[in-house]
RNA sequence: GCUCCAGUGGCGCAAUGGCAGCGCAGCCGAUUUGUAAUCGGCAGGUUAUAGGUUCGAAUCCUAUCUGGAGCUCCA
C-alpha cells in the first residue's frame, strides 16, 4: 500500500507538493542525524508554512559545521533514490520498535486506542508519522538547512529543552534561490538595520532594553502620523484626551489588572505609603473621564481617543527592535455606546480603518472575529449583539473574514485586522475589542430616556497598535524610502562647486517657506558624492544647482529611483515635490 | 524566563595567548568638479562590565549586562 500517490489528484497544489518534500526532508534529516549522534533522541519533524523543522533531544547542542556535515550527508541520502514506504502496525508493535525512543513513545501514549498508527520508511530509517510524503528521495530537488535553535519539548517551559534543526525544501533549485533571495530581501529591510543607517531611532542599554529613543528623523516621522492621525480623528467626532502615565494601585485593583496583568507591569513606585503604578493601558483613565460627570443617553456614543504611552513588563527574550518593546504608544480610543448605537460604531471604526491604512500604502487585509470563549463574563445577549454587529459590519461591506471560534478575551469579542506589506507579510495592528468587565467593575452608567441608569457598551479600539511597532512595520514596508509626504527630508539640494552654495540657500529658503522638508549640501565634496549619498539616505528628490540653474533661476531635478527629470523652474520643482507629498498619494 | 551564538572607535569589520588594525562616517587641507564614492593628512578604543588564570589576555575561565536565532509568552 502506499499512500504517496498525488499523481491522480486534481487538487494537489504546489503547497501540498511542497509540504510532502519538506516533511520527507525532515525523515532524511533525522535519519542522518540519528546516524551521526547515535545518542540523540528524536522528538517531531514537521513540515511549516516555509520548510520543516526536527527536534531532537541531544546532550550537546548541534554546531553550525555539524550543519554542514548533516546537509552534506543528506544529499548522499537523497542521491540514493529511496523509496518512502508506508507500514502499519498495532500499539503493542509501534511500542516495541519505539522502545528506546522516548519522546516518541510519549506521542504514542496519546494516539487514541482505535486509530491507525503508520509509519514511514525509507532506507534503514523508520519514523512514526501519518505522512503523506513523496515516493522518493529523488523528489527532494533542493533543499537547505538554515539554523539551530532550543525548542521546548512540547512547547512546554518546564518540559526539557530539545535542539531544533531548521530547514527548507523546494521542488526545483529555482524556487529555492528564490526563497533564499527573499529571506536576503527581508534582511534588507530589517528595521534595525535600516533604524541605524538612517538614523532613526536607537535603543540604549543604560537606558534600558524595549525603550526606544526616537531620533530626528524618526521623530518627524512620528509627528507626521500623529498629525494626521489626529486631523481623522477629530474628523471622525472623536475627543481628543491626555492622561497621566501613573496611577494609584486602588485604581488598577478596580480595573482588574494588578489581578490579572500584574506580571506584565512594571513595579510599584511608593510614594507617601501610597503604591502608584506605571500604566500598562490607558482604558482606566477613559474611563475616570467618563465618570467625571452624569452621562445621558444623548451624550453617546462618547469617544476618548489619546496616543498614550504605556509601559509592560516584557520578558528580556521576546524584546524585538520596535516590533516588541517594554513602552508603547498606543493610537488608543474608547467608545460608551447604547446597544442600538453598536453597529454604527463599528462601521465607523472600519471607516477610519481603511482609510488610514490606505494612506500608509496597506490595501491588503485578513480580518479575524474571535468569539466568546468557554470562560468569560458579560450577558449572553450582550455577546450575541456584539458579535453579530462585528459580523453584519463586515457582511453589509461584503469583507472577508474568517472566525476564531472561542479565541476572544474572557471579557468580550473583538475583530483583528491584519494588514499585508510589500512583500507579503501580515501583521496585526487593529484591534477592535469590546468589553464587558470594565463597565461592570466600574459601575459606568448612562441615564436613558425613562431617566434609568443602564450600563454603556465599551469598545476598545486600536488602529495602529502601537507607534512604534507601526512605525516598525512602515520601515520594512517601505524598505526605508518613505513615501515623500513621510520622508523626514524630502529634498536635497546639491550644488556643484562652492560657487553655487548661495544660491542653494536661496532655493532652500524659499521651499522651506513653503512647507517641504529641504536641505542643501555643502561638504567639501564633489557633486557625484552628494547625490550617492543622498540616494543611499532615501531622500525623494534631489535638486541639482550650478550655472545653468542660476542663470535660469532653476534647478535639475533627480528622483532617488535615479530617475533624472531634468531642469525645471523652482516653482516647477516645488509644485511637483508638494503634489507628491499630498498624504493619498502612495507611488 | 529557557537553549545556543555573539559583543573590538559613531557604523561595518580584522587581529585566537605576544605592538589593537582596516574601511566608511567625522575633522583639516588640496581640488572647483554636471547626475551613485576626488586626493592627502589628522583625530578617534580601559576590546560591554566585574573578577580570575598567565611573564603576558580582545583572545582562556567565572559571573553580570546587552544583542541575535528560536522556544515560551503577548489576560
Amino acid at each position: 500500500m502506499n499512500k504517496n500517490d498525488n499523481s491522480s489528484n486534481p487538487n494537489s497544489t504546489i503547497e501540498e507538493k511542497r509540504k510532502r518534500i519538506r516533511h520527507s526532508t525532515a525523515h532524511v534529516m533525522a535519519d542522518v542525524v540519528t546516524q551521526m549522534f547515535p545518542e540523540a533522541k528524536l522528538a517531531i519533524g514537521p513540515p511549516t508554512n516555509d520548510g520543516f523543522y526536527y527536534d531532537f533531544l541531544i546532550p550537546k547542542p548541534f554546531t553550525n559545521e555539524d550543519l554542514e556535515k548533516i546537509e552534506k550527508k543528506m544529499a548522499k541520502v537523497i542521491n540514493s533514490n529511496f523509496s518512502f514506504e508506508y507500514h502499519e502496525y498495532t500499539k503493542k508493535e509501534i511500542i516495541e520498535q519505539n522502545k528506546d525512543e522516548p519522546l516518541k513513545l510519549e506521542i504514542i501514549d496519546g494516539i487514541p486506542e482505535n486509530e491507525t498508527i503508520s509509519t514511514y520508511s525509507h532506507g534503514n530509517f523508520e519514523d512514526l508519522c501519518a505522512g503523506p510524503h513523496v515516493e522518493s528521495t529523488k523528489e527532494i530537488i533542493a533543499f537547505k538547512l538554515l539554523n539551530v535553535a532550543g525548542a521546548y519539548w512540547k512547547g512546554d517551559e518546564s518540559r526539557p529543552m530539545l535542539q531544533r534543526i531548521y530547514g527548507t525544501a523546494f521542488e526545483s533549485q529555482d524556487a529555492l534561490d528564490t526563497h533564499l533571495s527573499n529571506l536576503e530581501e527581508a534582511k534588507k529591510r530589517d528595521h534595525r538595520k535600516l533604524g541605524k543607517e538612517l538614523d532613526l531611532f536607537s535603543i540604549d542599554d543604560q537606558v534600558g532594553s524595549g525603550l526606544i529613543i526616537w531620533h530626528p528623523n524618526g521623530a518627524i516621522i512620528r509627528t507626521l502620523i500623529e498629525d494626521m492621525w489626529k486631523k481623522e480623528h477629530y474628523l471622525s467626532n472623536y475627543n481628543l484626551i491626555f492622561t497621566p502615565h501613573v496611577g494609584k494601585a486602588n485604581l488598577w485593583e478596580t480595573s482588574g489588572h494588578l489581578e490579572f496583568f500584574k506580571e506584565n507591569m512594571f513595579s510599584a513606585i511608593e510614594m507617601d505609603n501610597v503604591d502608584y503604578y506605571l500604566k500598562p493601558m490607558n482604558c482606566p483613565f477613559h474611563i475616570k473621564y467618563y465618570q467625571s460627570d452624569i452621562r445621558s443617553y444623548r451624550d453617546l456614543p462618547l469617544r476618548t481617543s489619546e496616543i498614550g504611552t504605556v509601559y509592560r513588563y516584557e520578558r528580556a527574550g521576546v524584546l524585538h527592535g520596535l516590533l516588541r518593546v517594554r513602552g508603547l504608544t498606543q493610537d488608543d480610543a474608547h467608545i460608551f455606546c447604547r446597544p442600538d448605537q453598536v453597529e454604527e460604531e463599528i462601521n465607523g471604526v472600519l471607516d477610519l480603518t481603511l482609510k488610514i491604512m490606505h494612506t500608509f500604502g496597506f490595501n491588503d487585509f485578513s480580518i479575524k472575529i474571535s468569539t466568546k470563549p468557554t470562560k468569560a463574563v458579560g450577558e449572553d445577549e450582550k455577546w450575541e449583539l456584539a458579535t453579530n454587529s462585528l459580523k453584519n459590519t463586515l457582511e453589509k461591506r461584503n469583507i472577508e473574514y474568517e472566525i476564531d471560534e472561542g479565541g476572544g478575551a474572557f471579557y468580550g469579542p473583538k475583530i483583528d485586522i491584519h494588514i499585508k506589506d510589500a512583500i507579503g507579510r501580515f501583521w496585526q495592528c487593529t484591534t477592535v475589542q469590546f468589553d464587558f468587565n470594565l463597565p461592570h467593575r466600574f459601575g459606568l452608567t448612562y441615564i436613558d430616556d425613562n431617566g434609568k441608569e443602564n450600563q454603556p457598551f465599551m469598545i476598545h479600539r486600536t488602529l495602529l497598535g502601537s507607534l512604534e511597532r507601526f512605525f516598525g512595520i512602515l520601515i520594512e514596508h517601505y524598505a526605508g524610502a518613505f513615501p515623500t509626504w513621510l520622508a523626514p527630508i524630502q529634498a536635497m539640494i546639491i550644488p556643484i562647486t562652492d560657487k553655487h552654495y548661495e544660491y542653494c540657500k536661496e532655493i532652500s529658503e524659499k521651499l522651506s517657506a513653503n512647507n517641504i522638508r529641504v536641505k542643501y549640501d555643502t561638504r567639501n565634496e564633489r557633486m557625484n558624492y552628494k547625490i550617492r549619498d543622498a540616494q543611499n539616505k532615501k531622500i525623494p528628490y534631489m535638486i541639482i544647482v550650478g550655472d545653468k540653474e542660476i542663470d535660469t533661476k532653476s534647478g535639475s531635478l533627480r528622483k532617488r529611483t535615479g530617475e533624472n527629470i531634468g531642469v525645471l523652474s523652482i516653482d516647477d520643482i516645488q509644485n511637483m515635490i508638494l503634489e507628491d507629498s499630498l498624504q493619498n498619494n502612495n507611488s
